[in-house]
DNA sequence: CCTAGGATTGAGACCGGACTCACATCGATT
DNA sequence: AATCGATGTGAGTCCGGTCTCAATCCTAGG
């Protein structure tokens, strides 16, 4: 029972070696249980801790030890249940090994990311899991290496940073894709996502995610492996938010030349092709073949089911945060982390296109 | 250019007073922007400042003000998108008040709810915002109003906590859509929900989620208003993992007695619910009606788009976090914060059930 | 030229723990 | 009984900032 009705003042160490009738440094020992303390004075301590409800200042016990026992954790949108994902990989491992979690949104912009990694610094964490906004302006990533700090990488990998990265190899799986498209009689494979850039885009163009990056080099390796026409002008990137992706989505359903299948570059985007392909009333994939990133649950249950690529999200929350607490304790790299590998799962959206369209994209 | 490779020690105060050849309170008030200093011994700090790339760190900087400038977030589960939407809210809207978050998962387990409640006082944030997972075992969250720490809910009530709480209206928005399928023909709709009790439901059970009791009194009442028979062997508690909801599903689907319309508690269990259903080969609405909580963008997306239950998720984080952050700085309440309210929005998975249905169960 | 009062300045206390160091204490050793 | 290593113990320093207080500097008023 605490009689006084409102407390100021927190309970400090001095306040309970008072009370056990010790010196601090004493208490100090019993409470944090390490040095030589007697029974007796272990005894008095603690119960004088629990009678005042003594709890300890972590602040004050992070200044002395240089230790916070927090990561910070820096991502572009907390909204994404990509990211939702990641996170609950992040931060169940991160209780396991006795840390908290700080979360920075970036709404994926660059300069915020500057700042909350600054701001993370500042605030001492012990270590940072980035999901870079730019894979090329990677200055406060190498700042926050040179600095010693211990850094890991989600999602995507930053130029000049020399920091382990947890990602899936993204070139692989977007050229399987891309060739399953091609073998179904696609020739005509659009790529939306919301990527941006300053120029217009052409092949082997530099982007500021890796991950997208990765991905078009695959379309462009099937289609030339195939020896077939590059379909770069379906490449759609800057693609923004939902009415501009719909828009973007009927446009490239439009015409002699139109898109017969089309890939989202992430599940945010999908929502939005995939209602504005119902809403032009045509069918998948009898009309338009679909693929996109990232398995949702909510993907098994539209008609047809969506033919996706799976990526191992949970485990790269996971893998990242246990790299991360691994080199923050010193540790040397123990078993290799599982192989992060993304799948495509097969599932009603990919289908042959319409003979006419082949047709008469060949003739045109 | 930091000529040294491998810095250790951080750069404090006193270094950049000893560059600049001030004492360190001097050099102090010219970083920390306070007391009187003249411009000469200002630049000469900020100079030096800059030369050694001094940051200032955090932590001291909270022991003394007693300030963290950190909210504590604790929610059941981040990779739940209504609990990603809501942490958005509260992310932008701390990020624009100077703050920075905090975030524990407690896998809606009380335990794990005690124990981060524990940690987030133990490092001194300013303030709190819980989503309890009980509303019942409150002792933790009544122990922080003791303690003088500023506290908000979210989503959930919590009994004899003192707390501005961020929800909207649950028995109402049930009542309504009870109705709303009540007209449609309903007799026998059934609830599913992941909430966990100890013995088997009966109307008016005190459960451990007020959201959920409020839903299942707004059911009651609807169907008392209409003078029909409770559907209590309906309500289905103790949902579990998705499998075990695809088979509480099934299950409330056979025989003659069975259920014509759902009502899923979340996304997350509408996840399941409508793949048992669609695995039974059963179609929406002709076969079973289904209504849900959370308006997600997917759910406009499946055949039919699904009817929903809307609610202004991020504007409840935003609205928690502002009146967080208007406690901690001893602000009174301004303009009232927005009416939290969810409405339920008509899409096609509502309709009559079979009249075969109706009539064999007026006749059992 | 002298002085009152505001602007500057530096020394040092302080926040709340962790930890060093010198000084007991004490049973065991020989 | 003298000695030694293993505890116990308290005084006090330190972490890296903020902030108080008294001393010093300047400049305008008299």
């Amino acid at each position: 029972m605490s009689t006084d009705g409102s407390r100021r003042r927190d309970v400090t160490v001095a306040d309970v070696a008072k009370a056990a009738q010790v010196s601090k440094a004493q208490a100090a020992r019993a409470l944090g249980n390490y040095g030589a303390v007697s029974d007796d004075v272990r005894e008095r301590v603690l119960a004088a801790a629990e009678e005042l409800e003594y709890r300890p200042n972590e602040l004050a016990r992070s200044m002395n030890t240089g230790k916070s026992n927090t990561l910070g954790v820096v991502v572009g949108d907390i909204e994404n249940p990509h990211f939702g994902l990641a996170m609950r990989g992040i931060t169940d491992t991160a209780k396991k090994g006795g840390y908290n979690v700080v979360l920075i949104n970036t709404d994926e912009e660059q300069a915020a990311e500057v700042d909350a990694v600054r701001v993370l610094l500042d605030k001492r964490v012990d270590g940072l899991i980035v999901a870079p906004a730019s894979s090329i302006e990677t200055a406060h990533l190498r700042q926050v290496r040179e600095s010693g700090r211990p850094l890991v990488l989600l999602d995507r990998a930053a130029e000049g940073v020399d920091a382990e990265t947890f990602a899936v190899d993204m070139g692989g799986i977007s050229y399987e894709s891309t060739k399953h498209l091609i073998e179904a009689g696609h020739r005509r494979i659009a790529f939306v996502s919301t990527v941006r850039t300053n120029a217009p885009y052409f092949a082997g163009m530099k982007l500021d995610s890796s991950q997208i990056s990765d991905r078009l080099d695959g379309i462009h390796r099937a289609f030339n492996e195939a020896g077939l026409p590059q379909p770069t002008d379906l490449i759609r990137l800057n693609a923004g938010d939902a009415d501009s992706i719909m828009r973007i989505t009927r446009e490239l359903l439009r015409g002699k030349d139109r898109a017969t299948a089309i890939i989202a570059s992430d599940g945010l985007i999908a929502l939005s092709v995939v209602e504005a392909i119902q809403s032009s009333g045509l069918s998948i994939p009898e009309d338009v073949s679909f693929l996109m990133y990232d398995d949702f649950a909510w993907t098994r249950l539209t008609t047809p089911p969506l033919t996706v690529i799976a990526q191992p999200v949970y485990e790269m929350g996971q893998a990242a945060a246990s790299a991360l607490i691994r080199q923050i304790e010193g540790r040397k790299a123990g078993a290799p982390s599982p192989e992060l590998v993304a799948r495509l799962i097969r599932r009603g959206s990919v289908g042959a296109p319409r003979t006419a369209d082949v047709l008469s994209q060949a003739g045109g």
